[in-house]
DNA sequence: TTAACGTGTGAACAGTTGTTCAATCGTCAA
DNA sequence: TTGACGATTGAACAACTGTTCACACGTTAA
């Protein structure tokens, strides 16, 4: 534990004031969680595909050449997060994305790369 | 592979008409990539931070109660994906956010969460 | 009822990731 | 020059994650 910093180490006065700003933790957790789940290449194709389309987990797997098995979990991953929305059509279920929100998230993320 | 829809399975235009439409894949991958540097409790913690302030290593490792090598191991991440940058000054290196996409980013993502 | 199909889920495995530990580098003060 | 300090890095380990596989469920058509 020699290389902590236990007392407020160079900036004490700003470190504390940017303490207090600091949301909780369990926000701050939830948005790692959120950004997780964006964070994997299959999920990010799905949601680029949602993001011109409403699309079944067929169509997905047709599209990203996958199982629909492994489209399913990811698509689970991103209803836990309420990244994703669906709707049942006889057998099929059919997926979009849940707001504008993720869709700017997504074209912001997109516009950080191309730069 | 009996679970794969190798043909365009159930709505084929829609499915072509998307594909037409998508980011090359490396792109994409890259997309990934910027989200799982945003996809952890710690580097969460460190962006909402130097949101507030640009800060040195030590300062972060005292506001985050970790070690500065596990500290510094993060920010390499975020330096990698060009989500923070630094300068030195004397015996300290002192970071801060690259550019205000990478404020939106964080704010929308917020914004998210709370909802 | 049957059979086929789209979808969802648990187990298991390989691959990846985050933290710790130890060591090193560069800078500043004595 | 030394020593102390901030910062970085590689190795190693535990913990987590994504895909595959097998199976089960609900719906539709025959």
């Amino acid at each position: 534990m020699k290389d902590m910093c236990h007392s407020e180490c160079d900036h004490p006065q700003v470190v504390n004031q940017v303490r207090s700003n600091m949301e909780a933790d369990e926000v701050l957790f939830c948005l790692a969680d959120l950004f997780k789940a964006l964070g994997d290449s299959t999920r990010v194709r799905i949601l680029h595909a949602l993001s011109f389309s409403e699309l079944c987990v067929c169509d997905l797997a047709a599209l990203l050449e996958m199982s629909s098995s492994a489209v399913s979990h990811q698509l689970r991953v991103l209803r836990g997060q309420k990244i994703v929305r669906y709707r049942k059509e006889g057998k099929n279920v059919i997926y979009r994305l849940a707001d504008d929100h993720v869709v700017t998230l997504v074209k912001q993320g997109l516009e950080h790369v191309k730069e």
